[in-house]
DNA sequence: ATAATTAATGTTATATTATTACACTGTTAT
DNA sequence: ATAACAGTGTAATAATATAACATTAATTAT
């Protein structure tokens, strides 16, 4: 399977970057804040970024907490299919892989005579730890 | 199958009504212009009512777009299991009906441990007047 | 029936998230 | 070398959502 070779410019890369190193998702501005030593001064520098980041596959955007986080799944580089479980005490988000899953939801149709392209899951709960602590 | 009586005070009852007559999903600040002549002043007034109608699962939230729509389904009065179909090109959301698909999702773990309380699915691609015209 | 509790309201201000518009730079392809 | 494209920088502003506070209405418990 070939993978495409993808540049990252400056920017780009610099934001992957704290993404990557953050334990959980980030948001817009928490990621600007957290860059403006290196140079990125305004938000849609940061955005900019997110959205070439999110096209290529290397991050993904929570939906439901506006938040970013890095890609765990190396079969998502295309980043259309995306499944996430979110603790609703910690907030800890994981990317779910599961290939019966995503087998599963790339497959479906439904009545409406509808191709799906893409789509994207997030699941709520209580992880084990916050399940334990209740 | 008891029926959770809901009662709907004021303003709850005129955000569900414009939500309801709306032929796709609305979004608050559309809501407010157009419930102004009702004596709705503010925006913290309609998140008001959509957190409430939200949690009684009258309308569900298009995460994707932040916007609102009517929930369309008689068995999701608790709104724990949403899943929609949304088109790229013309912006046309449907919810989706599928008990398959419902029971497969409600009844999906991983091997997290987590077990899930809440799902929401949004399917992207082009829908069949949209597919058509390409 | 009334006190206590809970849910909803109204209003102002403000926080948070995201985009428009415009001028410019660097790289790639012909 | 010039057109096409992707990225940058900056300022301004649009769009989405919540905090804080004072008040009123509805529900529940005794």
């Amino acid at each position: 399977m070939a993978v495409k070779q993808e540049y990252l410019s400056k920017n780009q890369q610099i934001v992957l970057n704290i993404i990557e190193k953050a334990k959980g998702p980030l948001k817009a501005y928490s990621i600007l804040y957290n860059v403006q030593k290196k140079g990125i001064k305004a938000p849609l520098q940061v955005y900019r970024a997110l959205e070439k980041l999110i096209k290529i596959g290397k991050i993904h955007k929570i939906e439901s907490k506006n938040a970013f986080i890095a890609c765990n799944n190396s079969d998502c580089e295309i980043s259309n299919a995306t499944a996430f479980s979110i603790c609703d005490n910690c907030e800890k988000v994981k990317e779910i892989k599961n290939l019966k899953l995503s087998k599963y939801l790339t497959n479906f149709e439904d009545n409406s005579g509808m191709k799906y392209k893409k789509y994207n899951l997030e699941f709520f709960g209580l992880c084990k730890n916050c399940k334990l602590k209740q």
